[in-house]
DNA sequence: TTGGATATTTCATGGTGTCAAGCAACGCGG
DNA sequence: CCGCGTTGCTTGACACCATGAAATATCCAA
């Protein structure tokens, strides 16, 4: 009689589907503020904590190289990203925050406390318990390598 | 010494967002093995329940509607999905699948099981907790009327 | 030194998304 | 019944994201 899902784990599915699509709604919206779109203030947000060739702004994005290229142009000519020579290597170039870019990273990771909000309904009892539950989620199929 | 936010709830959040991010590359991943965007994907599913006017594809995307014109579009050209008349209103075009366009939402579907994987490892027990903390995240901030 | 591998860019192409403008149909107030 | 504001959808212009193939420059190992 059950279906392959179970009505409950089905719940949890649409659940988090739920959650992704306002995460990724209220991301877009809170990169909005601050002129860049989601692509950008990830990328942005990459490299305020550490400057990184293009190759590896790629791989955290899963994406193609050739797609960051135009993400970090667009941040160039804003003035919020910059390309230095990587000295140990020629071919590679270093993407890095501006003072400018850091500022506006700093003040978008405020805007993304909203993150922060759905979880006020939440007791530190229970956000321990919900992050011992993804936690395990996510190992069921580690990604890739961490780094 | 605590920032405005302590390192449990940052967990937390970081968790969602490598949730969010895992979820959305997958779901992406599963719509293309059907040569599907993520967005038409969506859409085919949301008219595999029922018919419903592009207005209201558009709510459920929370994007602007001339949008939804051209994904309808590229599913029509495919036979997914084909316009009606509103019986009711002549203005209004129902989307509907076709038959091709409801067996391709099924196989979907069913690839998006990828999705019941991560849960395999948490008991019945621990998916009814995990169901009800994300619920509660959820209703703090009510998004929009059901419908 | 030669040749394969790597890092980045460029170009072409297609999908997503917004906004403004336009058209057809609805429906209400005279 | 007639206008007239509103609503539903489409079109066109534009920007961005994303991919894949090809070009360039550099690295490195044989």
């Amino acid at each position: 009689m059950a279906p392959r899902i179970d009505l409950l784990t089905f719940e949890v599915i649409e659940l988090i589907g739920t959650v992704v699509a306002r995460y990724h709604k209220e991301y877009e919206h809170a990169a909005a503020q601050h002129a860049l779109t989601g692509a950008q203030a990830r990328v942005l947000g990459l490299l305020a904590r550490e400057p990184m060739p293009m190759r590896r702004i790629a791989q955290q994005l899963k994406c193609e190289p050739s797609n960051v290229t135009g993400i970090v142009d667009r941040l160039e000519g804003r003035g919020l990203v910059e390309r230095r020579p990587d000295p140990t290597d020629r071919r590679v170039k270093l993407a890095a925050t501006t003072e400018s870019g850091m500022e506006t990273a700093v003040r978008l990771r405020g805007s993304l406390d909203f993150a922060r909000e759905p979880l006020s309904g939440l007791s530190p009892q229970e956000r321990m318990v919900l992050r011992d539950l993804l936690q395990r989620m996510l190992k069921i199929t580690p990604e890739e390598p961490a780094e």
